[in-house]
DNA sequence: TAATCCCAATTGAATGTTCATTCGGTCTGC
DNA sequence: GCAGACCGAATGAACATTCAATTGGGATTA
């Protein structure tokens, strides 16, 4: 992963900023350029256009989010201590990272990200689908589709990050670590 | 509720479909009004602005949301069974109003909601608060914040409605039951 | 070492388009 | 013949994108 030009990060982190505050409507290019200190030209010659900046940065965002998931699902340690490093890690990564949570949302529920390859060829969701799957083969998950035990998981992580990263609510350690316990009884087999 | 006027309910339902397909931006006020087979003009006789008709349209569907979860949840019946009914309620609305669903996920994930009134004054949340409420107080339920129990089984069954409503998973009446019933398993006391 | 060249990086004013909104006028039911 | 509903061409602002001109620094040459 060779280091981005310092202008293309400035430029990344200014659009997704602005994309937080204002959508991506209200986002200007002109707005991007001052907010990130180079000429409106200077971004196309990063970029193609609005629409292949946007998706370039959803790229590098989702990156960002894979190397949080590889760091925390390791086939070396039981399954449910994983389970807990794993969404506790994301939730922590989503809270500390609002404005790579608002775009994302912004991203996903947009048509831009309808033009995208399906679920099943992106690499976070087949991280995640290998992940539930070993739960499910060591008998510890109920044997619902790892589709399913995923989608359900990260939507709780991604709304009580929306939730405490809003201000809305504060949670504590102790608080998460419950929220948590609450998900895994849901999934986990036997109870 | 007086009922809306019909070309009011044509821009409504037109902005919905093509906000859906083509998000706000990529939603000329032009389009809306051949969409919806009235003249550009008439839109602005109903509405002050864009923004309005948005914020509107957004109230229009709440209300719709709403509907579903007052005719839903009973005190008269067993909790159990009230959570079973109103989440499956939920979901099966959601998932035929594709529509309301998508619109939704932009707004709430927009800066248009940004500026409207805070979680603790919206009617739907207040519902849903009190549902919860009552599941703790019949000790049916771990003693967690009604807001958090609220958010994470309403982020569930979203993200399931949106799963399946774009054609990437299919679920029967049988598989519903078992997702609702692991989200019961999680929220539900002593196990 | 100095002079020269090359080219990618950068600039920002100019362009053409798209869009929200306006408004003078028409229609329709009463 | 009045009032509200409705029309749609016209307006002006905002925007994405272009491009001719400038910069700066690393390689090449003398």
């Amino acid at each position: 992963m060779e280091p981005i030009a310092d202008k293309k990060k400035a430029i990344f982190i200014s659009t997704m900023e602005l994309v937080r505050d204002k959508g991506f409507h209200g986002t200007p290019m002109s707005m991007v350029a001052k907010h990130a200190g180079v000429a409106a030209g200077t971004i196309y010659h990063y970029f193609e256009s609005k629409e292949q900046l946007i998706t370039e940065l959803f790229d590098y965002a989702q990156q960002q989010v894979i190397a949080v998931v590889e760091q925390e699902t390791c086939a070396a340690i039981p399954f449910k201590d994983c389970f807990f490093n794993l969404w506790g890690g994301l939730y922590t990564f989503y809270q500390n990272n609002q404005n790579l949570l608002r775009f994302f949302e912004q991203f996903v529920n947009s048509p831009y990200s309808a033009a995208r390859p399906p679920l099943e060829e992106d690499k976070f969701y087949t991280l995640l689908f290998a992940f539930f799957e070993r739960g499910i083969q060591e008998g510890l998950l109920k044997e619902v589709s790892p589709k399913i035990l995923a989608t359900l998981t990260h939507s709780s992580v991604l709304s009580m990050a929306k939730l405490t990263g809003s201000g809305r609510l504060h949670l504590d350690r102790k608080e998460l670590e419950q929220i948590l316990q609450l998900i895994w009884d849901g999934i986990a087999f036997d109870r």
